[in-house]
RNA sequence: UGCCUCGUGGUGUAAUGGUAGCACCGCAGAUUCUGAUUCUGCUUGUUGGGGUUCGAGUCCCUGCGAGGCAACCA
């Protein structure tokens, strides 16, 4: 991927804007701050393509944030993960750190910057206590199209907010006994505007600092000074907290006004936040809730199921990095809310998969072809990539039993069926032309056994005659071959929008088929295959070893064959 | 019926006042020891109505449609 063929999006037209302007002080900072409650999946890699890969076109750096500040859903376990898929995307974090780590960070690590600025907020009149219960700060907020109401303690004086706010932090009360709000204007058509929660009372214990603190900051103060104070230039987000941005603007302001913005090459820098579509992909949900229900409720086997858009779970189904990266470069970036289709996502797999992927032959449905005038064995070789010669070769043999595919075999074929069947002429891959001459039926009359004879002449696949065989079989020797398990996954969801009658009803379109087990027989090579090794399986598609040594079916090859 | 955002082929995305292009999907053909790959070709589009302009997908007005915002979540 060169400069040129990344799209000039909007975002990357602002930041170049500010580039030129000389608003970054020499280096652009972005960030990508996951909350660590849960597994990132596509749609997260799409901002974590756009965040890490403007810092690197920028020559930049892109921090890792863990934007812990509810300590009530955060684990450890989720931060961990999250730090795995973003490597394994084959993303590096950058800048100083607040750490040993460079280039990570927790907003945890903040607080106690993030509490003396509440206590300034106090101090300018900018801040104050309230104890309005919920129920009542929502009456008192109103509507977008009516203004609120000031609540009670609005007007209260710095000194005794501090000593409330004191004491809120010291423990003295309960849980949503009080709040800080910052004081902006009741009457704003932001609803975020309307003097905002800005600290709340939470006796949880936080998985990185413990119970150190047992009040913690909200969001809309949190983010904008997690980005001032580690000198991020371009906060990108997406579209939902376009409403948010004054607030974040206005925290900046206040930040500004305390002299804490940091100065880099002789510049203050004032972080910027922007907004863009998340993805949105046909036939999945991307909800954390959801797929955190999906869990739980053991619909799939875990996060890290292969039908899950979890990128662990797009991992162990055998998606590269290079192909995710690949499809969020295509779908681009713009403030359009859209659907995109599997279909490119897919298309991307099979582009990288068709230069790199290991050849095997294996068949997973099969049915036994007896090539009646053959005797003895003959070995054969054949290339482990025909697209890559310096892939390799690898041997097998080929005897007088073998597997075929079930559906490679019509006893009545249909037009244009140019494989198996009484009186045709096939090539079985790399060893010789074969002409069927009928089958074996049990009395249910499902086939059970092939008969035909090989072409002496056509040793290595090809008719001394030259005469045309129209198709090529992939088959496995039944002397020699392995026994193999496979996962055929389908799309999870049978219906194109999962959610379309709500969140509640998601699961009744789950497709029955998203995965079928079989097993069948592979040549011997694949015995060899280590977990995560990529094959294609010839003709059938590309697949990948799992931890328990099935092999995980990724996607089919393309297929332009259509029964009449 | 408050504020904000967005409407370009089936899908995604370009065109930044000057020939509506690219990719995926789909369809057809060629090549092929994978009905894959590769190659060639084709179908299909600017939300409606006004206006400004020599010229509008682009700017203005106005409809229509979609989405977001009313957690002490992020």
């Amino acid at each position: 991927m060169n400069e040129s063929d990344t799209s000039r999006h909007f975002l990357r037209q602002w930041i170049e804007g500010d580039v030129a302007a000389g608003k970054t002080g020499g280096k652009v900072v972005t960030r990508f701050p996951p909350e660590p409650n849960g597994y990132i999946h596509i749609g997260h890699a799409k901002a974590i393509c756009v965040d890490f890969g403007m810092a690197e076109l920028f020559g930049g750096d892109c921090h890792l944030r863990m934007d812990d500040t509810n300590p009530a859903k955060e684990s450890d376990e989720y931060a961990e993960n999250i730090k795995k898929d973003i490597s394994w995307l084959g993303f590096k974090w950058s800048g100083e750190g607040d750490g040993k780590e460079p280039g990570f960070y927790n907003a945890s690590n903040m607080f106690d910057k993030m509490y003396e600025i509440a206590e300034n907020l106090i101090r300018a009149g900018q801040a104050y206590c309230c104890n309005l219960t919920q129920e009542e700060w929502k009456a008192y907020r109103g509507v977008p199209e009516k203004p609120g109401v000031p609540s009670p303690r609005r007007d209260t004086p710095p000194e005794e907010n501090l000593r409330i706010f004191r004491e809120m932090r010291d423990g003295k009360y309960a849980d949503g006994e009080w709040c800080l709000r910052a004081k902006i204007d009741m009457a704003s058509p932001n609803i975020h505007f309307r003097d905002p929660v800005i600290y709340r009372i939470r006796h949880v214990s936080h998985y990185h600092l413990g119970d150190k603190w047992c009040v913690y900051p909200m969001y809309d103060f949190a983010h904008p000074i997690e980005d001032a104070l580690e000198g991020v230039t371009h906060s990108m987000c997406t579209l939902e907290f376009e409403v948010h941005r004054p607030l974040y603007d206005w925290v900046v302001d206040r930040l500004d006004e305390m002299g804490l913005l940091v100065e880099r090459g002789g510049v203050k820098i004032r972080p910027q936040q922007r907004e863009f579509a998340r993805l949105n992909l046909t036939h999945t949900v991307m909800s954390k809730r959801l797929l955190l229900q999906m869990v739980q409720t053991k619909v799939v086997d875990g996060w890290d199921d292969p039908r899950m858009p979890t990128v662990c779970g797009m991992r162990r189904r055998g998606f590269t990095p290079g192909a995710i990266r690949e499809f969020c470069e295509r779908i681009g970036v713009s403030k359009t809310e859209s659907e995109s289709d599997p279909a490119l996502l897919e298309w991307c797999v099979r582009e990288e998969l068709n230069k790199t992927a290991t050849r095997r032959m294996a068949v997973l449905d099969p049915v036994k072809v007896v090539v009646d005038n053959f005797v003895g064995s003959r070995e054969i070789e054949l290339p482990d990539n025909p697209l890559d010669e310096g892939a390799g070769t690898r041997k097998m043999v080929f005897g007088r039993e073998i597997w075929i595919d079930r559906a490679d075999f019509m006893e009545i074929p249909e037009k244009k069926f140019f494989r198996m069947a009484p009186g045709q002429e096939v090539r079985l891959r790399g060893a010789c032309i074969f002409k069927c001459t009928g089958c074996i039926k049990d009395e249910s009359g499902k086939v059970v056994e092939i008969h035909g004879t090989w072409d002496e002449q056509s040793w290595g696949g090809n008719a001394v005659d030259g005469r045309k065989v129209k198709g090529t079989l992939h088959w496995v020797d039944a002397a020699t071959g392995v026994p193999v398990k496979a996962r055929l996954y389908e799309s999870l969801f049978s219906e194109k929008n999962p959610l379309k009658d709500g969140p509640e009803k998601f699961l009744d379109y789950l497709n029955p088929g998203s995965v079928r087990e079989v097993s069948g027989f592979a040549e011997p090579a694949l015995a060899d295959a280590k977990p995560g090794e990529r094959f294609q399986f010839e003709r059938t598609g590309y697949f990948v070893k799992d931890r328990d040594g099935a092999f995980n079916r990724t996607v089919t090859l393309k297929d332009s064959y259509k029964p009449a």
